[in-house]
DNA sequence: GTCTATAAAGTGATAGAC
DNA sequence: GTCTATCACTTTATAGAC
């Protein structure tokens, strides 16, 4: 083994308590538990990490970055914004249903986080993150779809992820899928009623100045 | 002592785990740390109860059963629905916001509940319990504000929860008072956009029909 | 550098003295 | 009935053998 391995454990470790979190919960993911699941000896964790937070604050920046890709995936041209919408949300849910653990995962270490000190910068790291996606997926809907939102995209972001936050958690609690279908309809008539024509010529440049209005 | 006091260890035993839950997280409501709340010896706690998941099972019981009153007693009639929807989402806020912990530890124990087989049905049971306080809401707001809702009120409760527990979660994870007045805005003006005259000269008559529909 | 073996401090639950 | 004392086990973290 190279000295490169240092590195490389660091990440197995990490893709690891993902695996073991997602299907036990963060409680069950001790240290033993973690090295099993990556097939190291117990003394290679703190050889990797300082201490067990140590990882997690990895680990919430690793899980993070990677879930998003989804629902900007999802982005279609051409349709309108009401379609473009449920459309989306119904991307992000098909991720959470064919996976819910990982998305169980994502709660249980935002609510740890809140309980630990130490980590208290990861919450709005997380949420910042969220968001951050959202107002592209957002911009880039109203581009395609000829319309406007009619309150800043950041608080129409905002009130996105609540949206889905909420769906994930009530589905969560009773699995109900006709219900979080029926959400879904409701979530995406909510939000497309905040679209407007736009009253652009040109629906580039008006999300060129809102990008820019965000980036201040 | 009289017999009764089993009784009464119980309930107590219960309201200082909600104290320690709310103030230092559910990890660390130990069966020690809870005693130690309830100025009792620690063997107490196995005489009260059989397991300390058979507590918690007691404890969502009693905390989900208390907590709904707030946005019942918010109810003002004569006002627009939405300013009465306005006013019941801040009544809500401000419960989550004098005592975060609280709300919290709602989160926490859904998530143990939602990983551990013996309490699968304390989530459905929550999220119900929920959803009916919200139902109660709706139609008395329906009712005094002369509109009836264009979609089935199950159905909007089930967004309204899930606006809720967005707003909740992210106001957690950033504690922008700012952003979440602006939510409750955005909040209000979703879930009246369901809102539409009431067709009946009666409203108390469509109100009590509608009551009846939801037993069934 | 790597890992076995162990330390030190917790945990839920009980046996047995009062 | 009540509670002290303790059991059996698990946790994170590390010392010290290889």
């Amino acid at each position: 083994m190279t000295r490169l391995s240092s590195e490389e454990r660091r990440a197995a470790l990490v893709r690891a308590a993902v695996r073991v979190i997602a299907r036990s919960g963060l409680a069950s993911a001790t240290t033993r538990a973690i090295v099993a699941e990556a097939r190291m000896p117990l003394a290679s964790f703190h050889y990797a990490f300082r201490s067990r937070d140590e990882m997690i604050r990895e680990l919430v920046a690793f899980v993070v970055g990677g879930e998003q890709f989804a629902i900007l995936a999802s982005l279609r041209p051409g349709v309108d914004i009401r379609s473009a919408i449920r459309a989306g949300v119904q991307a992000y849910f098909d991720l959470v249903a064919s996976e819910p653990g990982r998305e169980q995962a994502m709660f249980e270490l935002l609510h740890y986080a809140l309980r630990t000190p130490e980590l208290a910068d990861l919450p709005p790291f997380q949420y910042g993150s969220y968001r951050r996606v959202v107002v592209e997926a957002l911009l880039a809907g109203a581009a395609h779809g000829g319309v406007e939102w009619s309150i800043p995209v950041d608080d129409l972001a905002r009130l996105a992820v609540a949206l889905t936050d909420g769906l994930t958690l009530g589905w969560l609690a009773d699995r109900d899928d006709a219900a979080a279908d029926r959400l879904m309809d409701s979530m995406a008539d909510a939000l497309a009623a905040f679209a407007r024509p736009s009253t652009e010529t040109a629906p580039s440049a008006s999300t060129a100045a809102r990008l820019e209005e965000h980036r201040s």
